[in-house]
DNA sequence: CTAAATGCAAATATTTTGCAGGTTA
DNA sequence: TAACCTGCAAAATATTTGCATTTAG
């Protein structure tokens, strides 16, 4: 089932309703390559039909991802990513805090933590919003030794 | 050296100043024993010294994170929560998204994973930042079968 | 005495909400 | 046509910043 059909029938199944808007919203999903914030989507939408508002974005965001077609992601700055689960298989996200840059890692290296976590905790992790914070290998080489808070700072 | 020797070092260092109010944000980090939001952190300041600001908490906890004795977790919610690290062996975090509970997991089980990350992709992950969200044992039972977005609304 | 820190108020940034009018089924 | 959805504006939330005054060293 494509995922536009998926949205329909989660839609009607609940008596709410597909408008252009929302149809919109999830096309503009498809077309984004990496997890963007809201108001990078909304800019997308915005190329399309500028007469979209923000906050209708940001609903029809809510809708996907109770529909489990969106995943939202915590990276290090203050707002959320959001990302097409559709077609992808579960990953977690690297995040580099120094340029920000977002790295899928497969489930399998990260499943027997998941399993361990599970087993000594009882502790379900949900896989698709995992972040693990970190410096990625180009930022490591151009700021090495130079505490967390500080490169932060000298990045922005 | 004591959590205070170190953060005076660090201030005098670098030609700041050792206030009563930084004493007191770092003497209430001590206090609280969860990873705290600045808010909290804000209120137990306030229960001492009335007339202290809440950006001048903000402000010390910055501090704190540049000087390496406190870490700031982004948890599955909107603001960012700040634990003291001094006396504390390294650990990740694990949150659930339906009753919010912290729980800290000792470096031994995740340091595997972190090793391949490292050796796999070069990716440096920050220890002590790293959240897992997800559900505890206790929620897993009371909303089994429930998706995620509808549970959170449930919850609040 | 002077650079640094504080408190206050206002600004920012992101997300949410209330509501009147428009639209879908 | 009735419930739902949208756009707009305003509210809410969390954090940051400018600035006049106070204070540590």
């Amino acid at each position: 089932m494509s995922c536009e059909e998926t949205f329909l029938k989660e839609l009607k199944k609940r008596g709410y309703r597909f408008t252009p808007q929302r149809e919109l919203v999830l096309e503009i999903m498809h077309q984004v390559e990496k997890p963007s914030t809201a108001d990078e989507i909304f800019s997308c939408v915005q190329e399309r039909v500028t007469s979209v508002d923000i906050s209708t974005v940001y609903r029809t965001l809510e809708l996907l991802q109770e529909f489990g077609l969106v995943a939202a992601i915590h990276g290090g700055d203050r707002q959320l990513r959001f990302e097409l689960l559709v077609n992808r298989e579960p990953h977690v996200h690297l995040v580099c805090r120094s340029c920000g840059k977002i790295f899928g890692v497969s489930m399998d290296e990260v499943q027997p933590l998941l399993d361990q976590l599970k087993m000594n905790y009882g502790f379900q992790p949900e896989v698709n919003e995992i972040t693990l914070p970190g410096l990625c290998k180009e930022c490591q080489g151009k700021m090495a030794g130079v505490p967390v808070h500080i490169k932060q700072h000298q990045e922005h």
